[in-house]
DNA sequence: ACCTGAACACCGTTCAAGT
DNA sequence: ACCTGAACACCGTTCAAGT
């Protein structure tokens, strides 16, 4: 039988694989364990705990953001790490919920919020005022993405058709109006007209500008 | 002993409370049972499963939203769902993940989705605009309500002290620089400046403004 | 040193039985 | 009709034992 080199590594690969593919809920120790060829308990010479395998795994989706070159002007700097930290979330959906619930407390995390702070400063705000167009801007962005991969808007077209909530379609005219265009839009288009919208703002809060 | 009187009702409002108190994994069939004095499987007599059970949880939370009279001046009926849907999600903390991933298709988020819609075509949008303003807007107020409830800004003023990451605090000067801003705000008030924000930019969107 | 099986204290849920 | 206990197929994790 082939030897299977137990790692940490290893295992948060395995388990970023599971999620992918299978979703949250299938990720579990004895399943990830069976994945790996390895007895469950294995895997606790690796990682302390299952939070902590999860806490690894957000960790790891955090390091595949590319982060832009130092030297790019400030608000195009801004507008990358946005933009990337939305595509890698796309690329692993099932992870959303966990991305969007952790704090960047992690070696990838802390990075990331670097390089956008890095940015707003360069571009002359000062500490207070960056931490004010981080929020706002982190805020849209994370929003965006978690209604984007939650399915929020598809249901709201079934509305307008079907009755699965006990409810009459009548009572919410505007709804049955409206659905069919929330759930129908080009998402990137949007995403970056937001962000567009957001950076604006944020610009104009430069000391001299 | 007392009667106990079992009823779906009765059985959210336990739910409801035990995870304000204790938290989400503290939510299980067998604690809510003993909770409420009962055996685990005379739950399953009101509510088919637990995914049931915590939809109708967030449908419970969401019916205390206070809606804006039909009669409000639009941009002020979306400014007071919004902030409605803030104030109810700061109530149950616990509960924002699960809010923010679950999809307006309960009773109380058809109601909700149908008071923001109405505010936003009253004021001149049309029904593709419509969801256009309603995703930007819906998409900060969620962000900024996760971010807020999740802690997301706490860990950051740590790490300017702290080193709980892998890595150096040399190594992320702009995060130990803003850090203490990140974690230093008056949210109620920022909010309020964001939720300005888009509203100004999406009440531009109406035809002959 | 690294890996393992059995065991413990939990889960959600099915089902046949009670009243 | 409504409630229940035992049981089933799972969990994460501890611990003593293997190599």
């Amino acid at each position: 039988m082939t030897r299977i080199l137990l790692s940490e590594e290893a295992i948060l690969r395995a388990a970023l694989s599971l999620v992918d593919a299978e979703g949250l809920e299938a990720l579990t120790m004895r399943r990830l364990a069976a994945e790996l060829g390895v007895a469950t308990m294995s895997l606790y010479g690796h990682v302390p705990t299952k939070d902590d395998l999860l806490l690894g795994v957000v960790n790891m989706v955090t390091a595949e953001i590319r982060l832009p070159d130092p030297a790019t002007p400030p608000w195009e700097a801004l507008r990358i790490v946005t933009r990337e930290f939305r595509r890698v979330s796309l690329g692993h959906p099932n992870l959303v919920p966990l991305i969007v619930r952790q704090p960047p407390t992690g070696s990838a995390g802390l990075l990331t919020l670097e390089s956008a702070l890095d940015a707003v400063r360069r571009a002359g705000l000062d500490p207070a005022m960056t931490a004010k167009a981080y929020r706002l801007t982190a805020s849209f962005a994370i929003g965006f993405v978690s209604l984007e991969c939650g399915g929020f808007f598809k249901p709201v077209d079934v509305a307008a058709g079907e009755t699965f909530a006990p409810i009459d379609v009548s009572a919410v005219p505007r709804v049955a109006e409206v659905g069919p265009y929330l759930a129908d839009w080009d998402a990137d288009e949007e995403f970056e007209r937001g962000m567009d919208v957001l950076i604006g703002i944020v610009s104009g809060w430069a000391v001299g500008s």
